[in-house]
DNA sequence: GTGAAAGCGCTAACAG
DNA sequence: CTGTTAGCGCTTTCAC
C-alpha cells in the first residue's frame, strides 16, 4: 500500500498567494537569511494548520543532504538475553538522541548479504552518521573508514575510528588491589574464547598487573556457561595451598555461571573461593547478594558516542579514542 | 558536515551510453514492464560497479513513496534495565525485519513535544508502517487510528488498532489450578498501580478464577520495588491459619522483589510462603533457584507485529488482536 | 527493448 | 521582505 498523500508546500502556498519558498521559510526556519513578515508568516501558519500540512522529511532530506537519523549496525548477529549490556548500550544511544534531536535507525542484516552489501545499505543516505558496534575484524571495518560517512565504534576500538570505550585495563589494579588487601595470593582469570580487543585489553592488564604485584595468576578460558563441572573438580583435587583462591571473571555472566557452579557442588563463595566480574549487569535477584564486580558506564558510552558522532557530522575535530573510567564495586562475593 | 555526493544514475547512464530508465531497471528491477537485454544489462552491471554507484534510498522513497524501514514508538520514557522484557520485544521485531527485509527507525521524542508534533515527526514519509508500544490512553493513540498510517500496538491492545498481545487472561487458570494442587486455599495477588489493559486483565482474570475456584484472594498493590516490609510484618503478626499461603505477582519483577524481602526477613520459600510471577525474564543468577513464572512470548510478539504490520502495508485484512498463548513454568518457589 | 518527459516535495542560490 | 529558477536522484507513464 502507498502511503495517501496530504498536503504540500504548494498547496499552503497556493492558498495564501505566495511562493512556496515563504512558506518553507516560515515553517522549516529557512536557510537563515530569509526573512517572512509578521503579517504573511501568520497567513501561512494558518493555512497550513487548515489543510494539515505535514513535511516530508524525505524531500527535505534528499534536497538538504541532511536526515537527523543516525544508524546503528550491529555485528553481532545473537542477542544474549540475559547480558543486558547491549540493552544498556542503546538506552543510552536513544538519551543520547534526544539531547540531539535525532532518530535512531536499526540497520537489518539480511540473509545472504555480502559484506558490501551491507556497506551499500549504509551509504545510501538515509542517515547522517554510524554507531558501529561490531569487533575490529568486522568486514565493514575498512569500507567504512575509507567511506566519507562520519562513524563512532562502541565497545571494542577500531584504530581508524573514533572509538568510545570503557576503561578495560584500569580494571585489573583496584580488582587486584582488593583481593590483595584480602590475603588472595593465587588467582585464576577466566577469560573467554573471543577474539576482541577489550576481552584482550581486560586479560593482558590482569596478568600484567598481577606480575607486578608477585600474585599467581592461572588461566581458565571457558565458553559463556561451562557444561560440566570439571574444573571445579580438578581444583578440589588439588591441595588446598596450592588452590587459587578467586576466580576473576572476564564479565558478569561468567561470574554468575562460577557462583551457580559452587553453589551446586556446595563451594562456599566467598571464604573458600571469592568471584568478581565485569559489567555490573543489573540482577532481578538484588538484595539477594550482589556480586563483586567492576562497573562499566554502557549507557555513557552510548551518550557519549551520540555527541561525538554529532560533533563529527557537524564538522569538528573528535578524539580517536575515549576511555571512560570504570569502578569497583563491592558486593558479597569477594 | 553535508554528506559527499557519489555517482548517480546520471553519470552510469552516460558511462553506458543509454537512458536513466534503462540503467534503473537493471539495477532496482524495474517497475516489472520494461525488458532490458543481456548485453546492455552486463554493461550497465559493469559500468555501475566501476562507478561504485551507490542508489540513493531518499530520492527512490520519495518517488515510490515506499521506505522499507518500520517505525517504532514507545509511550514509556524509562526503561527498566532489569526488566528484560522490551529487550526481548525489541529483538522479535528486529528478527521480524530481517524476515521482511525491513529497517527499524527507534522515533525519539524530544523535550516539549507536544502529541501533534509527535504524530507530525511519525507521518512524515520516512516509514511504511508503525509498531505502537504504548497504554491504551496515550495521545498519540486517537491521531494514529484517524490517520492512514498502517499501525500495530505491541503488549497492551488498543482497541481501534490492530493488536499483537499474550494472553495476560489466560495465565490465572494453570496458576491457580497448580497452587491449589498444592493445597494453597489462601493467596494475595500482587498487583502494581498501572493504568493498563495487560495489567487489569490479568488480575481481573486471577480474581474471576480464584473466586470460581473457592479460593480466597486478597490484593496488595504495590510499586515495583516496596522500600519497607510492612506487609511482610502485618503478614507475620496473623495467626497462621489465616495467612495466604502464596503470593501471586503480576510481573517478575515484583516477584523477584518478594523473593528478597522473603530471603531478608527469613520466610522460608515455598514452604511458607509460595511466590509466581509473570514474563519468564531471564535471570543471570539461573541455576541457584528458578522463579515459578508463567512465560510470556515477547519476542514472538515481536515478530508478529512484524509480520502483521507488513501484510497491512501491503493491503491485506489482519485481525484486531492476535493473543498469544502463555505457558507455566514451573520453578522452585512455588 | 529502449527512451523522453514529467514529476515526487522540498530547498539553495540568487534576483528583484 | 518575497519570488524565480533550478535542481536533489530516482521512478512512473507513455511513446516509439
Amino acid at each position: 500500500m502507498r502511503q495517501r498523500r496530504g498536503a504540500t508546500l504548494k498547496d499552503v502556498a497556493e492558498q495564501v498567494g505566495v511562493s512556496r519558498m515563504t512558506v518553507s521559510a516560515v515553517l522549516s526556519g529557512g536557510s537563515g537569511n530569509i526573512r517572512v513578515s509578521q503579517a504573511t508568516r501568520e497567513r501561512v501558519l494558518d493555512a497550513a494548520r487548515k489543510l494539515r500540512y505535514r513535511p516530508n522529511a524525505l524531500a527535505r532530506s534528499l534536497r538538504s543532504r541532511t536526515t537527523n537519523v543516525i544508524g546503528v549496525y550491529s555485528g553481532y548477529h545473537y542477542f544474549e538475553p540475559r547480558n543486558s549490556f547491549f540493552a544498556q548500550l542503546l538506552g543510552g544511544l536513544q538519551e543520547g538522541c534526544v539531547e540531539y534531536r535525532k532518530d535512531l535507525l536499526l540497520h537489518s542484516v539480511f540473509r545472504g548479504d555480502t559484506a558490501e552489501d551491507i556497506h551499500t545499505a549504509l551509504m545510501d543516505g538515509r542517515i547522517d552518521g554510524l554507531i558501529m558496534f561490531a569487533p575490529a575484524h568486522d568486514p565493514l571495518v575498512e569500507p567504512l573508514a575509507t567511506s566519507h560517512l562520519p562513524v563512532v565504534a562502541v565497545a571494542d576500538p577500531v584504530s581508524a575510528l573514533t572509538s568510545v570505550t570503557v576503561d578495560d585495563a584500569g580494571s585489573a589494579r583496584p580488582v587486584l588491589e582488593y583481593l590483595a588487601a584480602r590475603g588472595h595470593r593465587r588467582l585464576v582469570y577466566r577469560s573467554v574464547d573471543r577474539v576482541l580487543i577489550s576481552v584482550e585489553r581486560r586479560h593482558a592488564a590482569f596478568r600484567e598487573e598481577a606480575g607486578r604485584m608477585g600474585l599467581t595468576m592461572e588461566e581458565w578460558c571457558a565458553t559463556d556457561r561451562v557444561t560440566d563441572d570439571s574444573w571445579f573438580e580438578g581444583w578440589l583435587a588439588r591441595p588446598t595451598h596450592e588452590r587459587p583462591t578467586a576466580v576473576v571473571c572476564w564479565n558478569d555472566v561468567a561470574a554468575y555461571d562460577v557462583l551457580d557452579r559452587c553453589a551446586h557442588i556446595g563451594i562456599r563463595v566467598p571464604e573458600a573461593l571469592a568471584v568478581t566480574g565485569f559489567d555490573d549487569i543489573p540482577n532481578p535477584v538484588a538484595s539477594r547478594f550482589r556480586l563483586t564486580t567492576v562497573r562499566a558506564p554502557w549507557a555513557e558510552v552510548g551518550r557519549t558516542a551520540v555527541r561525538l558522532l554529532v560533533e563529527q557530522i557537524d564538522g569538528a575535530e573528535v578524539p580517536g579514542e575515549t576511555v571512560l573510567p570504570v569502578e569497583l564495586v563491592l558486593g558479597d562475593t569477594a
